[in-house]
DNA sequence: GTCATGTGGGAAAGCGCATTCCCATTGCCA
DNA sequence: TGGCAATGGGAATGCGCTTTCCCACATGAC
């Protein structure tokens, strides 16, 4: 990538580099309109293109905003990529992206390679983990972001702090109320299903997952009902498919309904999916419930009962747009949660 | 963002600042070890993090990857996404992301801003049109496009090239066999439909839809079937939905069992769901194919006949990816298609 | 002991731009 | 008309780094 310089165009403008770079680039100050359309006018017939690094690096600011994302392909992280994408837009910003396969040495590697881009902000996405394989990797992570905010930079994160970033300034989490709502979705599923509850959730040691664990048997408590019992698997659609898989039997030969909460909406998809060939029918013979409203999800079904989340905002918020309201979310229950008509029972 | 610069390094480790541009960065010269390691110490006892900007600078290349997309947020991009974040991450780059409406004059400022920061190569994912609003958006971006490629930029184009591009140089074109798949798809299924077909289109002048409208024509003229009429609304789920909604009462009305193609999938998915409360259901009353095999859709019930395209390769491929095989695809009949069982005749 | 050869560190010149000074004009008021 | 402030263009510096070129020194052969 070679191309026409300012200097360049100032020669041909026979002006200086610095009355070019001032008509060119929005300085404060303004040259003469006559000198300012000769400059225009060369630059416009040599082609320039104005180079943002060095711009980037007289000024020492990027104009780049990271995201980090597990994968840009889950339509959870795209929605929420999607957001950021916005804010940037807004900010006369652009949009660096990274996906890690949600390992934190990864996330820490990407951290380093914006850190070196001299991003003005970096947004993470992917849930926070406590597992123990990952205590290296989040020190790591946890040194680079602190490093990067004593540097100056900002991180916005969403759900939960890194684990161990210590950096007050420049830091930022996204509250996402996954406790309360899940607890709230807990609440409102008991008042018509009055079988018992099955948790389908991620590996333990993960945040987002933990956090809906605790909160829908919060909500059963609230609701004077027995804690649920927690099948981990894996937080995508495998692994609900995988759960799913493993339950059916158990569902067919009991006759109590079993109500299913997936800590995700994709979890969820994939325990339907595997219910659906076993002869299990949702909400006939079981009912199901996932997370996070997927829009590309919506027109699945049996319509699925899920907390709507507003990813898009999450993710305007994370890349710091002030005007949005703070994240909350809104239990949808549908037809996947749907108590039989009275002759069914 | 300030940090640490390489000159402090090289102060603190008592050596010249080529010697620590040696150490540090990788050159071809390798000072001596017990030097090499006095250099590392320093740099990390500082936290130094090389400027990127400043090395795009001198060795005038940024190691960035310009991504086009309409939305990124869209099933079909983000899996385009993922491929060229791949292939990102091989040649060790990192991915600059724009979303545009997906008016040509949007792409082009993207294109612009790619430019500025010297982006390696750009690739752009929408679909192309030749609509007459897009006439002079798509000459801009055809400009800014080979102004790019004759400063040695590459660009990579899915589907189509851009209209009015000339740059030879540098711009390459991942092909994909749309019409041919579309064709494939009208001849299976014209060989167990015998009903009448229809075909739900985007907006006349968008590349895309209109080589897979004209590959299913052929496909059915092949198969000795008159030609289907097409209806043509929004290329997204909204627009299946409303030409759903427009289709109800005469599918209702009409003893005739229509198959009807929409040219992706997340139209057919729009049409199935605007039918589905009108009593009209799929495949009992009509049937309905959809074009690209997007991931997230593939627990949608009735299982959508579709044919698949290999979206993350042709990410990687657009990206630059030499090892990835030419675009292919393959028909895929699920149950959104299936004839009825006679008894049900 | 001398000279060719090689090794490895340092000085300095940019990469393309923003910006701070500096200086020549001009306009204005007394 | 002289003097002062304001105006606006230009030279030069530096942003953080790579890389070329130069030089000092060590090594080996003769």
């Amino acid at each position: 990538m070679a191309a026409s310089t300012l200097s360049e165009v100032a020669r041909l403008a026979g002006v200086s580099l610095a009355t070019a770079s001032r008509v060119l680039n929005g300085s404060s100050r303004k040259p003469a309109e006559d000198i300012a359309e000769r400059v225009r006018e060369a630059a416009d017939k040599l082609g320039y293109v104005p180079n943002a690094q060095a711009q980037a690096l007289a000024k020492s600011s990027s104009g780049l905003i990271g995201l980090v994302v597990h994968d840009i392909a889950d339509p959870y992280f795209s929605a929420i990529a999607r957001g950021v994408q916005e804010a940037a837009r807004q900010q006369n910003r652009m949009v660096l992206l990274a996906s890690t396969t949600g390992t934190p040495a990864d996330e820490k590697e990407a951290v380093g390679a914006f850190a070196a881009r001299r991003a003005d902000s970096i947004v993470i996405a992917g849930s926070r983990s406590v597992r123990e394989e990952d205590k290296q990797g989040n020190a790591e992570l946890a040194a680079e972001l602190d490093r990067y905010c004593r540097n100056g930079g900002h991180v916005g994160v969403v759900g939960h702090p890194v684990v161990g970033a210590t950096a007050a300034e420049g830091y930022h989490v996204v509250e996402v109320p996954n406790e309360e709502l899940a607890s709230g979705l807990a609440e409102e599923l008991a008042a018509t299903h009055h079988g018992g509850f099955l948790i389908i959730a991620g590996p333990e040691g993960l945040y987002t997952s933990d956090d809906r664990v605790r909160g829908f048997q919060r909500g059963l408590a609230d609701a004077g009902r027995p804690a649920a019992e927690v099948v981990r698997t894996g937080f995508n659609r495998a692994g609900g498919f995988e759960a799913g898989k493993a339950l059916a039997e158990r569902i067919k030969g009991s006759s109590d309904r079993l109500c299913i909460f997936a800590v995700n909406d994709v979890m969820a998809i994939g325990v339907t999916a595997a219910l659906r060939p076993e002869g299990v029918w949702i909400p006939r013979d079981a009912t199901v419930a996932g997370f996070d409203d997927i829009e590309t999800l919506r027109d699945f079904r049996p319509a699925l009962s899920t907390v709507h989340l507003p990813l898009e905002d999450i993710g305007r918020l994370a890349a710091g747009d002030p005007d949005t309201a703070p994240i909350s979310g809104t239990v949808k229950l549908r037809r996947s949660t749907e108590t039989p008509v009275e002759s069914q029972l």
